[in-house]
DNA sequence: CTGACGTATCGACAACTGTCAATACGTCTT
DNA sequence: AAGACGTATTGACAGTTGTCGATACGTCAG
């Protein structure tokens, strides 16, 4: 998979037709978004400041492998960061990931 | 399928935990976003103003059926409108609803 | 070192999605 | 009325995705 973590530097959606290679980064990013647990969970996330893994699963009412599968997706895209605090995995969202989402849309 | 031309009335993602049903919504117009073809059919569009889908298939290199089922999906959700001129159908963004998304997720 | 515990990965499966050929539907022109 | 032409829908299929049980991996406590 490509790398996502890139910035988003492409002018805006709306200024120019979109390269296919920008069209690729911006929706593999949006899509990592588009997902009602992933949603939630950036939004439990974000408005805690940062959250335990431990407590996501049972936020979400979602397996743990599952919130797990979802957590990675969007560390891998850049809209989470993740750290590890001895055996608990705590994230936080990345205010610049999503600032850079909504600057390129408007 | 839940209506999604509704507005976006939820308070910002990062704010508070976003309700199950906002997050669906949410979830839904950003998945009509979260695609390489349509996030240019959305690109083209906006910069142009507006676009016959006529030209689309040509430019994102794709056959008419596949242009028009995505076309379909970005009026569902409010992101296009749709106007016939004719034998012809015009697309147009709706700037609201790409403010909208951006008034949520910031 | 070993057991306990939190997290990530694997394997599998159902559901969904993007795509196109074929076809149906609308609208204009003659 | 009929043909031409632009667009939407249908049907089918491969590829992707969300989900969870089982399992492997890491880290701490004893």
């Amino acid at each position: 998979m490509a790398d996502l973590h890139v910035p988003l530097c492409c002018p805006t959606v709306t200024s120019m037709p979109l390269a296919e290679d920008d069209a690729a980064l911006l929706a593999g990013i949006l899509k990592a978004l588009a997902d009602p647990v992933r949603i939630r969970l950036v939004s439990i996330i974000a408005s805690s400041g940062e959250a335990c893994a431990c407590d996501l699963p049972g936020l979400v009412d979602k397996s743990q492998p599952t919130v797990s599968h979802h957590l990675r997706q969007l560390v891998d895209v850049g809209i989470l960061e993740r750290e590890q605090r001895g055996k608990w995995a705590w994230f936080r969202v990345s205010s610049d990931r999503l600032g850079e989402i909504c600057a390129v849309l408007c």
